[in-house]
DNA sequence: CGGCAGTGGTTACAATTGAAACCAATCTTA
DNA sequence: TAAGATTGGTTTCAATTGTAACCACTGCCG
């Protein structure tokens, strides 16, 4: 209930009979819409420019980015590491496959699986990517002190738990 | 299942400042993707409450919050106050009218504009939602000092102004 | 006036996304 | 070892979203 009340008057208790009128939400202020802004506004920026040099799309370059660090790694472990679903992951395998980005074999102990790499020309485009990537990040963070960085962290670890609350819990009532 | 590092060819042994390999990106550390991690876990609780109590997209949900607070506006105000595209408004509105949530008149001074506004019923939706979504902000707030708050709000200021740029400016070259 | 560039807003269509159904292989247990 | 439950992954279909074309009106300039 601390949500900054820059309201002129905020006096709660001062409110007689008169229809109660919630306070209005300011949305320029309301932290999930400048979330979504910020991160829509970021992630447009990048996705241009994967896709402008690289003809990538985010959920790719996910999951090379992933496979890049981890290799061998199947579908269902990158679900695990990106937070992407399934389904996306199984739609950006298929496109990094048919541009030959990824490699994609059996997994002989448990046919289900399929193993997943990055393919000499993959490991190419993402040692190109990486620092591009890192260019984006250095140019975003750029504009913050050392301190500010190291809140951010924070602050978005503990944002992000909460949110997760949310879906595990289930919804505020 | 942390994969054995298989890079016979990439020179390890030549520790030297022989750095072939570029580091690897760390995506869990990535600003880009948590924000955008962060954004979507709470967009998603959200958009569930709003959709589960008062059948209201996140995109129709903003039209109201800023039509609660600015009456008498037009489309195009709205795609200035939201940062929503022409299209998202068009849709959110006919969807809002077709609910009786707003109402839309003819500007008389300009045929082309309408004057949209919360109907009736659309202001008692409206005040019955703004508690919630202060409920869900406060809850994430909650997870925050008032240091980090401040914080925050500083950082997202400055990342929103940097992401900016880049629309502006073209991206980093 | 008459033409034409610019605005407000909607429509049409393509691309993206998500949910659920689905197939195939494996694991369980009996 | 066969039946059912589970897991890995893909496909299908509907809903959402983005882009571009579009119509109606206004405003300007000749």
């Amino acid at each position: 209930m601390t949500t900054d009340n820059t309201q002129s008057e905020t006096s709660d208790l001062a409110n007689p009979s008169e229809a109660v009128r919630p306070d209005d939400l300011r949305l320029e202020k309301f932290l999930p819409y400048r979330l979504s802004v910020l991160s829509n506004r970021v992630s447009n920026a990048i996705a241009d420019a994967y896709s402008a040099r690289f003809d990538l799309t985010i959920p790719a370059w996910r999951v090379m980015a992933i496979l890049g660090r981890f290799p061998n790694l199947s579908a269902a472990d990158l679900v695990e590491q990106t937070a992407m679903d399934k389904v996306a992951i199984s739609r950006a395998v298929s496109i990094l496959i048919k541009n030959d980005y990824i490699t994609r074999s059996e997994d002989l102990a448990d046919r289900r699986r399929q193993v997943l790499n990055l393919s000499e020309l993959g490991r190419d485009v993402y040692e190109r990517i990486v620092p591009l990537a890192q260019q984006y990040e250095n140019d975003l963070m750029g504009s913050l002190s050392t301190d500010e960085r190291r809140q951010l962290d924070s602050i978005i670890e503990k944002l992000m738990a909460r949110a997760q609350d949310w879906a595990n819990r289930g919804l505020i009532d």
